[in-house]
DNA sequence: TGAATCAGCACCAGTTTAGTGCTATTTCGT
DNA sequence: ACGAAATAGCACTAAACTGGTGCTGATTCA
């Protein structure tokens, strides 16, 4: 199915309302920590399961986290620098684009190393390669800036 | 999860073989029909499967079938002018992306009826609606012509 | 007639998804 | 010291989806 999972969405809003807030933080200073229920008090969402994306978030080095009372999560690096890409791999692992698995830069070395452009690769390969290049170009700081319209998003990527 | 099913991994092999096939046709003149035996015998896929997509690209109009011995499959429209969003539509159903649906702060059941640009569109949304645009502008025939690169692939259509 | 081929249902096992329960640990405020 | 707030970790369930198959019928060509 060609779509996010609401593990990540969740972790979409969340990240996009962290990216909020470092924006909103004075020059050079953090932002500050922001709590999974004060995310979820402003969603009509599942605040339970917005919390699961964050832990995920955390483990995968998207945020950092901050335990006890008064605790909460903060975007780990810039807004600019976090990939759509990234996000997505982080939170529904990475996409099993099976044989010549791995496209983009990861990929660890195994088989087909003819990587850049394997004559023999299937057009469903390619098809994936693009997605998931389209994917890498967009970073969070675009994504949560609502002034640019969704086709933008993309092709201004490229 | 973010990735095509094989159902429609399948007919995508399918529609570029067919797109293949009325480009070797003679100009003007009409392919000859390709049944799905024929089709899954070059890829190591369960013939079965083919022939289930197919079936539902039928259904879905993106190609005509011929029953009977020696019938088979062709494109029914011209392969400049079926998207792969179209083709995504068909073989695992409507995107959940539509209406304004999900989450986002106005996603109330009645209308948004400003669906061109409506400010209060979710990231989310936003997304997905930039997915879906990118989708549409690419045809079958950019997917089967070999000699564009993934990236290329999309980057071309906007 | 018979073989090839598409069409329509209906089924099953395995995986994924969404969502919840419960407990431990850390930290702040009093 | 204590308790509340908050993250961390593990485990579990019900529902949906996926991949794949079985079977029967209908249509067409030879």
């Amino acid at each position: 199915m060609l779509k996010l999972t609401k593990r990540t969405e969740y972790g979409l809003i969340a990240l996009v309302h962290l990216a909020d807030q470092a924006a909103a933080a004075p020059e050079g200073t953090l932002a500050e920590v922001v709590s999974a229920r004060a995310i979820g008090d402003q969603f009509p969402i599942p605040r339970r399961l917005l919390a699961e994306s964050l832990k995920a978030l955390q483990a995968g080095g998207l945020v950092d986290s901050t335990r006890g009372s008064q605790g909460g999560y903060r975007l780990a690096r810039a807004a600019e620098s976090i990939s759509l890409g990234e996000i997505v791999t982080v939170l529904e692992g990475a996409p099993s684009l099976t044989s010549c698995a791995g496209l983009g830069a990861a990929s660890a070395g195994g088989g087909c190393d003819v990587e850049p452009v394997c004559p023999i690769r299937s057009p469903l390969a390619r098809l994936r390669s693009g997605i998931w290049a389209l994917l890498e170009g967009v970073s969070l700081q675009a994504l949560a800036d609502r002034s640019v319209n969704p086709v933008a998003l993309f092709s201004a990527a490229s």
